[in-house]
DNA sequence: GCCGTTTTCGGCCCGACTGTTTTCAGTCG
């Protein structure tokens, strides 16, 4: 399913999975993974061009991907889908849970599965097992419960590829995407398609090569699940209605149901057809038709959540929400001198593609050891973006970092060398778990900081693998606004970070925001749409948003004008 | 399995945390 990339970079890491639980070299491992994360990230479509040429891919990976390409699968990869269950590798998607006790789990007590582990936990099964306590039990309890939450929904970014492949692949008169996905919330549970089309569409639609299985089928409505587990609904809707049609299947339920209520009191009807008074049509042909028939402004799909948007339409006050095409740049983004996977050219090449006004490239700091930052390294980058500039005229390169936070707030250079960077994102990478109130005053610490100027992925959560932080937002969000330090809104959809519910929050505290794409790749510089979603959700305007800016302003907002 | 203006062999991201050890293995970022 998607990009041949993504795919063939699905299978290498199933493949360094099971390598490494069949007691494979760990040195291979990292190998076969950091050529999935490498062809992922790479901005050709390898269906058609050589991989070889992937940083990371040699002669030997080269081959396996070539046999992926032709028939879905290779045969080291068969042969090790033999020896391993599928349900083993679910096992190292529970937290705390690597290869070797999944693997030592399955041979033990032939556990096959998280539910089976959950069942032998319960059963005491695992009592006296090396290296599985008491503490350890219930931890694996948690994960299991966390995996099962996490596995009904996908993030927004999955959500949104698979739609628009399945819409670019389906002839029709009129086709579109509605649901929560157009509403851009961060996770999706299901897709929901919309079509007026030719007949033949519901058996194009079932033939596709990503529908695992049909769950429904009739004329207007077909409901498949795709090999990923996730459902589509296609539906075909005449087009006189194709406005209603959106606007009921938009929602949400709560938007929807606001709207029915003032039709009720005016005597109409609303419904997936049309808006009707008895039996004459009032509007049906567009959304904007029947929102104006309502008395009241269109609401972007992104405010559809009975969040007050339905009061603020009637009376003409719907914010103007911010738009990707306000962006005049991104503030935070990683090369390969960290652990991106492009070069600074690369990216910065990219990044003038996009017309940005101006780009900051912001890699990691020493602190967060794993990624070997030295001073000297980032003054040589430095240097190097100096050079850079002279190519690019119209976009004005920022020198940046991504700061660690530490436990107590504090970060990894001193002021003096702080001061020589443009942009400074500081960030928690680590020590999640620490008490609320100590994660509160170190967020704030950080907010002092006056050479912290955006909070990077504050939350630090990760959809489906790890929860959010705990902190008392409402004093970090007062901090932040009395420092004048941005929140980010990490756009990496599996990050989505931080959350709309909590944007909104900060906003009533005079938070300013930044949206920024946390790219490691250059496909990855996109993602700033989904960021955006979550903007409008939180009803940010371009003032709210400091890379919304004009470059004067933002420079001046980071004291550095 | 990949990679090379210190290497075509011998390195490879490395340190911290957790829970379980009685000195460390497994997991994670």
């Amino acid at each position: 399913m998607g990009r041949a990339n993504d795919d063939a970079a699905a299978a290498l890491e199933e493949y360094a999975d099971l390598f490494a639980m069949t007691g494979g070299d760990a040195f291979r491992v990292r190998s076969y993974q950091k050529a999935a994360k490498a062809i992922a990230g790479y901005p050709e479509d390898i269906s058609r061009a050589d991989v070889r040429k992937v940083p990371g891919v040699g002669e030997a990976i080269a081959k396996k991907v070539e046999e992926f390409l032709q028939r879905g699968g290779f045969r080291q990869l068969d042969d090790l889908r033999m020896q391993v269950p599928e349900g083993v590798r679910m096992l190292t998607r529970i937290a705390s849970l690597g290869p070797k006790k999944a693997v030592f789990l399955y041979r033990e007590l032939g556990i096959d599965s998280p539910e089976a582990l959950a069942e032998a936990i319960g059963e005491g099964r695992l009592a006296g097992l090396r290296g599985f306590g008491a503490k350890t039990e219930e931890n694996l309890l948690k994960g299991i419960e966390q995996l099962k939450q996490a596995s009904e929904r996908v993030h927004l970014g999955v959500a949104m590829n698979l739609a628009e492949l399945i819409i670019a692949s389906l002839p029709a008169e009129k086709i579109a995407y509605a649901g929560s996905l157009r509403r851009m919330k961060d996770t999706i549970g299901d897709i929901d398609i919309l079509a007026v089309g030719p007949a033949t569409i519901m058996e194009e639609f079932k033939g596709l090569p990503y529908v695992a299985e049909v769950i429904a089928s009739g004329g207007l409505k077909t409901s498949v699940r795709t090999t990923r587990g996730l459902q589509v609904d296609l539906r075909v809707v005449p087009a006189e209605s194709w406005g209603a049609a959106m606007q009921y299947f938009t929602g949400s339920k709560e938007h929807n149901v606001r709207l029915r209520e003032m039709c009720v009191k005016r005597g109409w009807k609303l419904s997936e057809y049309g808006l009707f008074e008895g039996e004459t049509v009032i509007a049906s042909k567009t959304e904007e038709e029947i929102y104006e028939a309502l008395g009241m402004q269109w609401v972007p799909p992104p405010l559809r959540e009975d969040g007050g948007e339905v009061q603020a339409a009637l009376r003409g006050e719907l914010p103007e929400l911010v738009t990707l095409a306000d962006l005049q740049g991104d503030l935070h983004t990683h090369t390969n001198l960290t652990d991106g996977i492009a070069t600074l050219e690369e990216m910065v090449e990219a990044a003038a593609r996009h017309g940005y006004a101006y780009y900051a490239v912001t890699d990691h700091a020493p602190n967060l050891f794993m990624q070997r930052m030295t001073l000297e390294k980032a003054l040589e980058q430095r240097a190097q973006l100096h050079r850079l500039q002279d190519e690019y005229p119209d976009m004005r390169l920022l020198h940046g970092t991504e700061l660690n936070i530490a436990p107590d707030g504090s970060v990894d250079w001193p002021a003096e060398i702080l001061e020589g960077f443009d942009v400074c994102v500081a960030s928690v990478h680590s020590h999640f778990s620490q008490p609320r109130d100590e994660m509160t005053s170190r967020f704030i610490t950080a907010c002092e900081n006056p050479n912290v100027h955006i909070i990077g992925h504050p939350t630090t959560r990760k959809i489906g693998k790890r929860p959010p932080v705990d902190a008392d937002w409402e004093a970090v969000f007062e901090a932040a606004a009395r420092t004048n330090t941005a929140l980010e809104i990490d756009a990496y959809p599996d990050r989505a970070d931080l959350p709309s519910d909590l944007v909104r929050l900060a906003r009533h505290h005079g938070v300013k925001f930044s949206i920024d794409s946390d790219s490691h790749a250059v496909p990855h510089l996109g993602n700033l749409r989904f960021g955006v979603g979550i903007a409008q959700r939180a009803w940010l305007t371009r003032d709210d948003v400091i890379n919304a800016w004009p470059l004067e302003r933002l420079l001046a907002f980071l004291g550095r004008g």
